[in-house]
DNA sequence: TAAAATTATGCAACTTTGTTGCGTTAATAA
DNA sequence: TTATTAACGCAACAAAGTTGCATAATTTTA
């Protein structure tokens, strides 16, 4: 039976992630953690983040894996995600947004799991500075 | 003003795209390609028919960029993507399901582009399989 | 039809992101 | 305080994607 240990480097990444208004990257967490730990560290950190369903692992629509609390989320099987993420094309940054319904409509044969809502665009920010 | 060229690299491309059942990447593509071209000449391609809008970019779950016909999407700003994309997290296959309504609240500082709708789980095959 | 223009390719080198193995360090329970 | 083992650091690797530049192929035009 595996202990948790929460360590200095752990509660740093999670501090990081829960004080970032947007979802963050393994790379701009490793910049924010300023030689606490070493690269690998915080990829296992996050992995163990993730299992211990603290946070959540999001995909911008460039591949890149970010991280985020998603407070908000259900972590029920029935009730899905209830918001959607918002993948700017500009900065790169993925915003959460509250307040979205989804209707899934699934045939019966596939297990879901989770739902992602992934909208791209442009941010308020990256409009105004355009 | 660029002209296109449809040279044998990129109908070839196009057409493991068109015949594959899922969404492929670009390592799937290449490997198909049977050494017709180089495997940064798969990326230009790729690139260029996503420009072109005959084919899409779809991300999975794990990050990896794939890409899909869609036939059925509305190329309109205000139609969204009526299909939903299935992330197999055992075999990792990106599967097109049509027939799914989604309808969206995002805030209006926000330009939207695409609307991505993703479901993670395990597919019907690898359910029988395991 | 030959020369000029430009689109596409190949190759090599590089970057970024993520992973693995293994010996060492340090957090926690007893 | 010690024993246990989770967590870490380091090095090396692997996969995915990018860039620069010279060359090849295609199209335009003169």
């Amino acid at each position: 039976m595996a202990i948790i240990r929460n360590t200095i480097a752990k509660k740093a990444v999670f501090e990081i992630i829960k004080h970032n208004k947007s979802a963050i990257s393994q790379t701009e967490i490793y910049a924010k953690v300023n030689n606490i730990c070493d690269r690998v560290t915080v990829y296992r950190i996050l992995e163990r983040l993730v299992k211990e369903v603290k946070i959540h692992k999001i995909v911008n629509i460039n591949g890149v894996i970010n991280y985020a609390l998603c407070n908000s989320c259900e972590h029920d099987q029935h009730v899905h995600h209830d918001h959607l993420h918002f993948s700017c094309t500009t900065c790169k940054k993925l915003t959460c947004i509250s307040d979205n319904h989804i209707e899934l409509n699934i045939p019966s044969n596939y297990q879901v799991a989770e739902v992602f809502l992934t909208v791209s665009g442009i941010c308020p920010y990256c409009l105004i500075i355009t």
